[in-house]
DNA sequence: CGACCGGTTGAACTGCATCAAGCTGAGTGG
DNA sequence: CCACTCAGCTTGATGCAGTTCAACCGGTCG
């Protein structure tokens, strides 16, 4: 646990490393509520956690990251978001978490005065939010109950699209021949600092997956899963 | 880990014990939306994960938990909800969570069919999710960074009002003569399942800081602060 | 009174963190 | 074109916080 640079205010803040997209985007888009677009380079940081609050955000293309600080650095990664998905909303003055990007970015940035005003935002806003919730509820089994290869599992899992969430299938029992291809964008120290583990643990289960053949590393973000049934019989969920 | 009864359909899974309010009420009551107000005992299932998702629910009176089971048995409570709180709502066909009851309690159940029509239950929506969003966030924290002594500080923490939460103000360094008193209405089980641990460890660490003087325990679910900012300072967040 | 349940305490174990080297590959400059 | 550097990653050795297993305690209920 570095980051004795973080417990400072907000912006003296130092920026980190990483990058990839995690999961299924909801359907709908906020374009027809207008708000800028902003371009943002891989991992800048959009808003620090404990900055008034002003905007929403629709993550339009890219990938961000929500996380939080403690005061001794210690960091939590508490969402990695994929186009689609909302943040910024906050129930109080300030921020909870800061932003920050995985990869270079297109954020949507949208008035919160609108928000009060728009029926249909809020509708959108509610499917949003509830997706988020299910989400957070998984991460939160993860986090207080899995083991080091079931994080890891479940994470790599959750990058399969239809499979790792709540709605996967489970393994099948016969041919495991399927095999998929990953782009992690996320550096291993954001990938433990999501999972709740250290980079050295990561590092460690991501050696032990490929010497027992489950996944090929290509290169460090980049991992071929040899057999996805065994990984996913490997996240604690089947 | 015991629930060995736990890797099968939703019916056939058994209750479990506990019960006590979390932290203080959203403004905004769903009464005018209609909706009856069902009354439940104490460790009552108001629904299993995997049911259907027929119906919002909010809470009017007692508390309740929402948890998830890994197929093994292994839990986690993942919101300890308060009245005003609103839980049920589901992105899917599905409940992702199981709702059971902490004390006896009063639920007011309202059509789903309502939810997407009236304007006025959509933004009281939003400002409830938005704020069950702030505390998942703050309980990833707990649950992936924090020690067992922190865990359990920032759950008695957070039974104080205006304490423990993100807008707490931390510590006050001089004069430590705050106390206060706490009815829990929660079993170690269900703290240690809330909290990522197991029940000996919330069993020793409570010991701990009765042994240090920090807390009193008058029964196993009754327990009074001596010293508020001592403990403040145990929860990792100061 | 005995059984049972929730809780506490002790002793031993272990999974992950910590500490410490070494490795690899991209960028830089001579 | 090669030496140097530096960041990110891997690997090994050791330590420890929290789990596991087991015994016991106190209150409650039949």
């Amino acid at each position: 646990m570095a980051y004795l640079d973080a417990a400072v205010t907000a912006q003296e803040r130092s920026a980190r490393r990483g990058g990839a997209p995690v999961r299924a985007a909801v359907e709908a888009s906020l374009s027809e509520f207008g708000g800028k677009v902003a371009h943002h380079e891989a991992h800048a940081v959009v808003y620090y956690e404990g900055d008034p609050a002003r905007r929403l955000y629709e993550l339009v293309k890219g990938s961000v990251m929500l996380y939080k600080l403690l005061p001794d650095g210690r960091r939590q990664v508490v969402e990695v978001l994929r186009p689609g998905d909302i943040f910024g909303l906050s129930d109080g003055a300030e921020n909870d978490c800061t932003a920050e990007t995985l990869t270079a970015s297109e954020v949507r940035e949208i008035d919160l005065r609108q928000v009060e005003r728009s029926e249909e935002l809020q509708r959108v806003l509610t499917k949003c939010l509830t997706n988020q919730m299910r989400v957070l509820h998984e991460h939160a089994v993860l986090l207080g109950r899995k083991s080091a290869v079931e994080r890891v599992a479940s994470f790599l899992m959750h990058l399969v699209p239809d499979r790792g969430g709540a709605g996967c299938i489970g393994p099948d029992e016969d041919a495991d021949e399927d095999s998929y291809d990953l782009q992690l964008h996320m550096t291993r120290q954001e990938i433990a600092d999501y999972l709740g583990l250290t980079i050295e643990t990561v590092s460690r289960v991501v050696s032990d997956l490929k010497r027992r053949g489950v996944i090929r590393v290509d290169k460090a973000d980049k991992i071929h899963l040899n057999k996805v049934c065994t990984l996913c019989q490997m996240t604690g969920m089947h």
